[in-house]
DNA sequence: AGCCAGGCTCTCG
DNA sequence: CGAGAGCATGGC
């Protein structure tokens, strides 16, 4: 089946979904090195369905097609809905624009960053595994330890010649002992924490759809609340699973350090200060905080372990 | 060699 | 409350 998507407003696709490889490689989502091709695997129910997501046009006029074999209706919806999360269809860009233009640091991103969106997290599951990998430690060898979880406890499909890797279920990580994880390089307690959070979301004592519906100052109690996810965690699952617009991590040290580039003339800035500051651009905080963070990308590129 | 990475928990004052 | 140690590994 054969599904075609046009944006609301600018979309760079290949600029979004860079965000897959820029600190190293993602087995559950892969974009071909050649062609405007993304491939992922939705899980539906109990089956596995591969899908295959192209780009075509100019950023003001983006012809997206998703193509998945043997799907039905119901599981084209679910592709369908997983893909604009993807690539943050449903963020409001051009009210974003129209806000940054009055900002002087975001109104210069606005050009060389055109059509960026935030890719959010297909899942709240995957997203907080995701989260607990990359507390504490540089970006590349978190992406190198998920990309270890995943071979391990995830499951491989084909697609043509390529191989692409469904996010392993809470299920099976519930099952997964300390030391697996740590053979793949976590810490004791992010084994534990990992561990712990699929058992909850198992045992059905924790309700990540439920949480996910709730007002955001409840989805920071009920996450804070559970061992190994704190206020930073909880900050980014606001942000770029739930696509919440009024939010800014600024707890993050990457986004502390863009502040002080931007805003603090070299100087440091508290953490409460940022998230003042923040508080001003209202609901487009969250995209705001990408584009300083992909701003500082762009004049230092990332290479080796860089932010 | 030593310090730091897009944190969090635990302990102690 | 706030400060500080410990966690584990890889890169510079």
């Amino acid at each position: 089946m054969n599904i075609v998507l046009t944006p609301d407003g600018p979309l760079d696709a290949r600029g979004t979904l860079a965000r897959y490889h820029l600190w190293g490689e993602d087995p559950t989502n892969r974009i071909a090195s050649d062609g405007d091709v993304f491939r992922r695997v939705l899980r539906h129910g109990g089956r596995l369905v591969p899908y295959e997501v192209r780009w075509s046009g100019p950023v003001d006029d983006v012809r997206i097609t998703i193509r998945a074999h043997g799907s039905d209706a119901e599981v084209g919806a679910g592709i369908v809905a997983e893909v604009r999360r993807l690539l943050g269809l449903d963020l409001d860009l051009d009210g974003f624009y129209r806000m940054a233009k009055a900002d002087p640091a975001l109104a210069a991103l606005i050009d060389p960053l055109y059509g960026l969106r935030p890719t959010l997290a297909p899942t709240p599951f995957e997203m907080l595994v995701g989260s607990i990998t990359a507390q504490q430690v540089n970006l590349s060898f978190a992406f190198a330890c998920r990309a270890r979880l995943v071979r391990r406890f995830g499951s491989p499909v084909k697609v043509g010649r390529e191989t692409v890797w469904a996010f392993p279920e809470a299920a099976r990580l519930a099952q997964a002992r300390v030391r697996d994880l740590r053979a793949l390089k976590y810490s004791t307690r992010k084994a534990e924490y990992i561990r712990d959070l699929a058992r909850a979301v198992v045992a059905g004592t924790l309700d990540l759809e439920a949480v996910s519906a709730a007002e955001s100052a409840i989805v920071i109690a009920e996450l804070t609340a559970l061992r190994g996810l704190g206020r930073w965690t909880a900050d980014w699952f606001l942000a770029r699973c739930l696509g919440r617009g009024d939010v800014c991590p600024a707890g993050d040290l990457a986004v502390r350090k863009a502040f002080v580039h931007y805003y603090g003339r070299g100087r440091s800035l508290k953490e409460e200060t940022i998230r003042r500051r923040a508080r001003a651009w209202g609901v487009h905080q969250n995209l705001a905080v990408h584009y300083l963070l992909a701003g500082m990308r762009l004049q230092r590129p990332a290479v080796g372990g860089g932010a």
